[in-house]
Formats: C-alpha cells, structure tokens, sequence
DNA sequence: ATAGGGTTAG
C-alpha cells in the first residue's frame, strides 16, 4: 500500500511543474505553511491543481500533516472524487490522524458508497481510540440521509446520546432534523427540534420545508409565524412551498409580504413565483412576473433555472412562441430548459418540434431524463406517429439508460390506443413488468372514448374503480361511452353508482382574460352573466353563420337520454361557448381569444371553435385541463386528435 | 459543515 501511493506521489510531481523549494521556505514555521498550503488547496479548481498542490505538501515534508491533509480530501470531496484509491491511500500514510482527517474520509465516503464505508471507517476511528468530534457524526448522518437508512440513523442518534455532549451540538442537531425528514420520519425530525437547546433559523426551515413537502402548509406556516428571524431562505421555503402545492395565489401573497417587509430577494425566490404565475396561466401575471426578474438582474441569458421556469410559464400561459423565443435567448441549457420547452411543444399540439427538438437535444451533451421521455413520447401520441414513439419508449433504457416508469407505460397505452390498436395497449398493460396504476388504465379508457370500444373500457373501468374509487371522471367516461353506443341502461348504472358513492360531478366552467387582464369566468348552464344578453345574441349570430356552413350540433356529446332539443340546449350553454361569446364581442376584431376551462373540451365546441375561428377571422387558443387548442382558419392545432 | 429552485401523463 506504501509502495503504491509513493509511485502515485511520483506521477503527481512528476505531472505537475513543481517547483523545488526555496532554502528560505524550510526554516519558516510550519504552522505559517499550513495555513499557505490551505489557501493555495481552497483556490483549487481541479483535480490536477490539487494534485500539484499535493505534491508540494508532500515536499513541504507536510504528509503527516492532518490539518493540511483534510481540507485536501474535502477539496476533492467537493469534487466529487472517488475516495479510492487517491484520498484514502493519502489518509493511510498518516501515522497518527486527528478526528478531523478521519471524519474528513468518512464524509468523502458518505456521497459515494454511502453506508458501508462510512460507518466501517467510523468503527476503525472508534478502535484507534480517536474519539468523534461533532462534524462527525454530521457526516455519518449525512451518509444516512444520502441512503434513506433511518435504523443506521437512529443508532447514530443514540450514539451521539451515549458518547453525551453531541445532543446539544447545532450542527448535529441540524443534520440529524434533515436525516429524519428526509426519510420520512417527520414526527422524528421535529422530536429533535423541539429537544434542541438551541436552535437557528436553519433548524426552523429545515422543518417548514419537510411540512410543505408533505403539504401540510398549515403547520409550515405556523412554524413560520413563530420563525424570530425570518431571513430570505425561510421566506423563500413558503414562497416556493405554496408554488409546490399548486396554491399559487398565496406563494404570490406570501412573496409580497416578502417584500413589503423590506426581505431582499434572489432567484431562487422568483424561481418559486414564476412557477406560481405559470399554474395562474394568466398573461397579466406572466408579463408582471417577467418584468419582477429583469428589474432584479435575472433573464433567460444568465440563469437556467430562471430562464426554463419562464419557458414552462409562457407554455402554460398559451404563447408557445414566446416560451420558444425565452428558450432560444437562454445561453446555457440543461435538462430542465429542453424538457420543458419538449413538454410545451407537446402541450400546443406542435409535436414535429417537440420531436425535432428531443433529438437536437441528444446531440447535446445533456442527457435527456424521465420527464423528456414523457414530453416526447406524449408528442408522438398526439401526431400519431405510433412507430418512431414505440422505438423511442424501447431506446429509453437501451441508449439512454433512462428506466421507463409507471408513467412511460401510460404514455406509451395512450399511443398505442390513440392510433386504434386497443388490444395491442391492453396486451402492455397485462405483460408489463409492474402492476399498472390508474395513469395506465385511464390512457385506456380515454382510447376506448375515442375509439367506442365498450368492451375494453369495462376492463379498464374496473381496475379504475378499484384503483380510484372517487376519481369522478373515470365514472362520467365510462358513462360517456356507454351512451355513445347507446346503452342507456349501462348508462343509468353508472350514475347510480356514482350517487351511491357520493360523487358529484364538477360542474363545467370557463374563463377568460378581459381588456384590463381581468377575469370573466363561466359556468355551464348558467346564463346569469350581466352581459347574458349580448353573450346570447352573438352566440346566436354565431350558430346561424356556422348552420349556413353546414354545422349541425353533435347531439352524442350529450351523455344524457334526453329530446334533441333538451341536447341542443345543453349543447348551446357549455362554458366554453359562453366564453367564446364574450369574448367575439368584448375584444377588438384580429385580437386573439384566449380561453381555459376545468373540463375537457367536448367534441361540439371542438368543431364550433374551428368554424369560429374561420368565420369571425380570429384565432382562438383554449387551455382544457389537459392542453391547448389552438384554433386559427377552422383548424385545430391538435388535428383534432385529443 | 447543517436550510430554499425549474419540467410529468388519461
């Protein structure tokens, strides 16, 4: 082992241009070049400028020196070097280690082979009778929470009980809160908390964020009221907590009390908000936010997280041109940049660029992950192209080692079922290598809709019930297609079911953007607007354009056995044609419509919508709860495949 | 040395 590290000693001064010592560098006291050395490794960069460094350690006569030696393995910790065999033969030259070298190998070891290592080093500490200083047993925690092992963890914990004088320590304190969250043993973590004699603002965020990652933000947020010090990161984790939990409106409350309370913000902040303005959907709030960041210094040229954040917003908010023109200002790209900008492609039925762009992405060296793989395989779905999606789903793992998950298999049912081949979807869903979830059972019965296929739907409608038992929709589908094949009686026994269980149907609503980015919002049915009367007047005007044409209402959108008229004037009162009314006569001819709804968008309005946009010459964009639609000269972006 | 970030389907 000695023999070996001397030759790599050799290569190391060999491979740098060391430069031999000065006389006067020998007599010069030896505590003066540990703290020179230290600074030299800590404006290291890379692997070879430790190495040199290294080499005048060693020339130094320095290689016995733990204090030099462990913020060198920390330099290469930080880099992620492999512990063997450089730092660890390093570490076995050193006859006596202080607790701080050894602890510096154990933290190495805990981010690469987390347990083992750690603790077999830790044990080896323990038998040189070098006792354990606080960094470590935060660095045996840390392996812990790097391998979700809470038993090894908790027999830290009482190690740092038994040895005493570590339970109070607020590093350890802290570590051992974000050991216990992080496995999931929240109740743990706070246990830890609430028995620390003191604690800082890092002990206090480390708990809000586990309650918001579990969605509770009730409890984050009476942490954070009782928070003395609220610095910018305690804020930011609410900020961004709402955002996770889809409850934009208060993240955006929560980042503007932020800054009425004179709290500096930094990207990270508006990383958080501009997810919020993206699940609002609104372009008020898109262009608001957009502004926010560029007065504070953050645009897609200098920041990733950033500039993908607003990718993914202007997307949601239904200008996939401007998500493509953020995308293409962005200077630096990652996996996130090009996923989202696939997944709003695929999301505005623009799939040959979602396609195109996945393999320009590929020839990058950025390595596509998980949620490309659903960007671009959703992509083929929505074009049809059951081929070149069926020999990406079987590249995934191959070439780009990315394992298909439960929501591959769904992506992959949707395509195969779209495209008619019913039984060919039902066969992967039975020899699947895992149990199918209700994503994959639903990409079934939506193709059994589409393709009116009672039969198959049965199947996959009873896995569904069991699966989830309250997921409405799944009900009203199976009804769907019951009624599209006439079976009333089947029909009739679904909704039975459903008012057995409790389940109400949502009712249908719509919403669009006003002059002033106000919101006007509909509800099916109801006709009690203020503006009802100029909504049923031009709707009028409309359908008599549209009948001359040659439209007929599509009566089979109605699941209902109910008289032609009563389905016509079910048909004429869906959300999305009271929006689309008020929005003909409330904004100026050539301006584009902009619509969403809760609801997907049914096959009528679908074909209204494109004769809409032929007659009135305008283009009309409706956000469904799935995607959008884009309707310009009576055609829909989605080629009416949805 | 410990705390906060962006993308996911029917």
């Amino acid at each position: 082992m000695v023999a070996a590290s001397h030759k790599l000693y050799a290569q190391t001064a060999r491979n740098s241009s060391f430069i031999p010592i000065s006389q006067h560098y020998q007599h010069t006291n030896k505590q003066l070049l540990e703290s020179r050395l230290i600074s030299l490794l800590d404006d290291c960069k890379n692997l070879h400028q430790i190495k040199r460094v290294h080499a005048q350690i060693i020339c130094y006569g320095l290689h016995q020196s733990s204090f030099v030696l462990t913020k060198l393995i920390r330099m290469l910790t930080k880099l992620n070097a492999p512990m063997d065999p450089y730092p660890r033969l390093i570490f076995q030259q050193v006859k006596q280690p202080n607790p701080f070298l050894w602890t510096s190998l154990i933290r190495g070891y805990s981010l690469q082979r987390p347990l083992f290592e750690s603790i077999l080093l830790y044990n080896s500490m323990r038998r040189h009778g070098t006792g354990p200083v606080s960094f470590t047993f935060s660095a045996l925690l840390k392996a812990c929470t790097a391998a979700l092992d809470v038993g090894l963890g908790r027999q830290i914990h009482a190690q740092t009980i038994s040895i005493g004088g570590f339970t109070s320590d607020l590093y350890v304190g802290n570590t051992m809160i974000d050991m216990y969250v992080k496995c999931g043993f929240l109740d743990c973590g706070r246990k830890v908390f609430d028995e620390m004699p003191d604690r800082d603002v890092i002990s206090w965020t480390s708990l809000i964020v586990a309650y918001s990652k579990r969605g509770d933000m009730e409890s984050a947020g009476g942490l954070f009221d009782e928070l003395p010090t609220k610095d910018m990161v305690a804020w930011t984790a609410m900020v961004t907590g709402f955002s996770q939990n889809a409850r934009p409106r208060e993240a955006l409350c929560f980042f503007e009390r932020m800054e009425n309370a004179g709290i500096e913000t930094d990207e990270v902040t508006l990383v958080g908000v501009i997810s919020a303005c993206a699940q609002l959907g609104a372009t008020k709030y898109a262009n608001w936010v957009r502004h926010v960041a560029e007065k504070s210094g953050y645009g897609p040229a200098n920041n990733v997280a950033i500039g993908s954040a607003l990718v993914d917003m202007y997307s949601k908010c239904g200008d996939v041109e401007e998500a493509f023109k953020v995308f293409d200002k962005m200077r630096e790209r990652n996996v996130f940049s090009y996923s989202s900008m696939i997944v709003g492609f695929a999301m505005h039925g623009r799939a040959n660029a979602a396609v195109q762009l996945f393999h320009e992405m590929v020839k990058t060296d950025i390595r596509p992950n998980g949620v490309t793989f659903i960007g671009v395989l959703t992509a083929c779905s929505h074009v049809g192209m059951v081929e070149h999606g069926r020999h990406l789903f079987t590249m995934m793992e191959k070439s780009y080692g990315v394992t298909p998950t439960l929501d591959h298999y769904a992506c992959m049912v949707d395509l195969l079922g779209r495209s008619g081949c019913l039984e060919e979807a039902l066969e992967l869903v039975r020899t699947m290598p895992m149990d199918p979830h209700g994503g994959v059972w639903g990409a079934l019965l939506g193709a059994c809709r589409i393709h009116a296929n009672p039969d198959v739907a049965e199947i996959a409608a009873s896995h569904l019930f069991e699966l989830e038992p309250n997921g409405i929709g799944n009900y009203i589908l199976l009804s769907n297609i019951y009624a599209s094949a006439r079976r009333w009686d089947d029909v009739a026994r679904v909704r039975k079911l459903m008012r057995e269980k409790g389940l109400k149907k949502n009712p249908g609503s719509s919403w669009v953007e006003g002059k002033k980015g106000e919101i006007q919002e509909f509800f099916a049915g109801d006709m009690t607007h203020v503006k009802s009367r100029e909504i049923r007047q031009a709707l009028e005007d409309l359908m008599n354009k549209l009948q001359l044409h040659g439209y007929e209402p599509n009566l089979s959108c109605v699941p209902y056995d109910l008289s032609d008229e009563d389905k016509k004037r079910i048909l004429m009162t869906h959300s999305e044609k009271l929006a689309l009314a008020f929005g003909l006569f409330s904004t100026s001819a050539g301006c584009t419509i902009r619509i969403m709804k809760n609801l997907r968008i049914c096959e009528d309005c679908h074909s209204v919508m494109c004769g809409a946009s032929q007659i009135a010459s305008r283009e009309i964009v409706i956000r469904d709860n799935m995607r959008f639609h884009h309707f310009k000269d009576g055609k829909c972006s989605c080629g009416n495949f949805w």
